[in-house]
DNA sequence: CGGAATCTTGAGCGGCTTCAAAACCTGTGG
DNA sequence: CCACAGGTTTTGAAGCCGCTCAAGATTCCG
């Protein structure tokens, strides 16, 4: 509806609806369902049938992973713009690999599997999309695994805190304010909370990180790019 | 043409031609071309970009990665019908994002980028199937990083060696033969070869696998079924 | 102020790695 | 047939990194 539509037309870029004509645009923003929801919300529950697929338009949100074993692993952080219940736009009924929850009150669009279907079919340049989207998880997927399996504790955390600060990082005066806790961060790496707490910790004194409750600020040199992997080593 | 068919026409199902209509499914092998390759070679190197599309037909390959620092990943093992090089098929140009070895001589159908995106284009089938794979890829990427990350190195070995018992070993009369070698097992879990070679001795030791020169034997209880991961543990 | 959640610090332990050395297996060529 | 070289596997001993557990400090909010 033109509510769709605005909630869009506000520069919001998205990885799903890229490349797509005005016109096809709008006929699919048409038929989706606007949503709102608290944060804290698990919107999609891992395991269950994948029948809705979802579009992230304000807000923010997470994927996380539950091991048969009970423990809970964090993913990727999503932002405006990234679509989440992907799963439900295949051609095979399916269920849904991971959980997602919002980590602030978020509007989201929604698409039945049906609808989502019956678009894609008229518009190849959604699947094309799609694909493209699972491509990039599978390389975020890869370059996790590259990181998490082998390097050092140390290694990991810094990995995963960088790609966070690029991600989902507020720019701010000195640096790139991260809202992570540090029990986030232990189940996004594989660490525990004490060799966390304790990496911080050290970073800190030595100025590159300045930590609080709930969040990490990751100083940045003097340009404005990213440390490297190394400047956080030792 | 019409070796081609041949290939596939020999009871081998692919993910990718699934689903096709007989008649699209001769216009695709049509166009594809069929190489053969020797055992080491490497097909797809990683970084490269990504011009072809390969289908395995006969033999067998995997993929590897190579990290920044130089250590050498290995991750899918790939029999006939699986597919590789996929990131050809995307609408944007890409780079391959892993390697693919082979591990015995191979015949592959290849199709070069701008035939398989106009393939796709007439046969949305093709575009369903890949995201369908790559939706696989995904699956199995969370598969192991929920067992690579955050257990003992006997859970780790434990379940990669299953995965391959499963996806390739050969059935022999007391159990599952995987051709691997230690090295394999420990570019394939992130252990090193000493606490792979100890744990299998261990499990050898009490009748669960036997060991030898490149490759390992998963022994069955006595149903059918592999063993669950519970009695490969200690 | 009190309670809950988050974060810190310390001490001890165990599992995995590291390094060194030797045994083993397999195909090759004399 | 045997010796040899290359790759593979085993074993041992030492050391360190990250985990576990316990206790306390800090921050935030009602």
């Amino acid at each position: 509806m033109t509510t769709s539509g605005m909630a869009l037309s506000a520069g919001l870029s998205s990885p799903l609806l890229d490349g797509l004509l005005p016109r096809d645009l709008h006929s699919i923003l048409a038929v989706a369902t606007q949503r709102d929801f608290l944060a804290s919300t698990v919107v999609v529950n891992q395991g269950d049938p994948a029948n809705t697929l979802f579009l992230l338009t304000r807000g923010r949100a997470r994927y996380f992973f539950l091991t048969p074993e009970g423990r809970r692993l964090l993913l990727r952080w999503l932002v405006p713009g990234d679509v989440f219940g992907g799963m439900a736009i295949l051609s095979r009924p399916c269920f849904y690999l991971v959980g997602t929850e919002l980590l602030k009150d978020s509007h989201v669009l929604a698409w039945d599997r049906a609808v989502i279907r019956s678009l894609a079919a008229q518009h190849p340049k959604l699947m094309d999309n799609a694909l493209c989207i699972a491509a990039d998880y599978v390389q975020w997927d890869l370059d996790l695994h590259a990181t998490l399996s082998g390097g050092s504790a140390r290694q990991k955390l810094a990995a995963v805190l960088l790609g966070l600060a690029r991600d989902i990082g507020h720019k701010i005066p000195d640096g790139l304010e991260v809202e992570v806790t540090n029990e986030d961060l232990a189940a996004a790496t594989g660490l525990t909370l004490f060799t966390v707490s304790r990496l911080l910790s050290g970073w800190q004194r030595k100025g590159m990180v300045v930590k609080s409750r709930g969040k990490v600020v990751v100083r940045l040199s003097d340009s404005s790019s990213l440390p490297q992997f190394n400047q956080l080593l030792s």
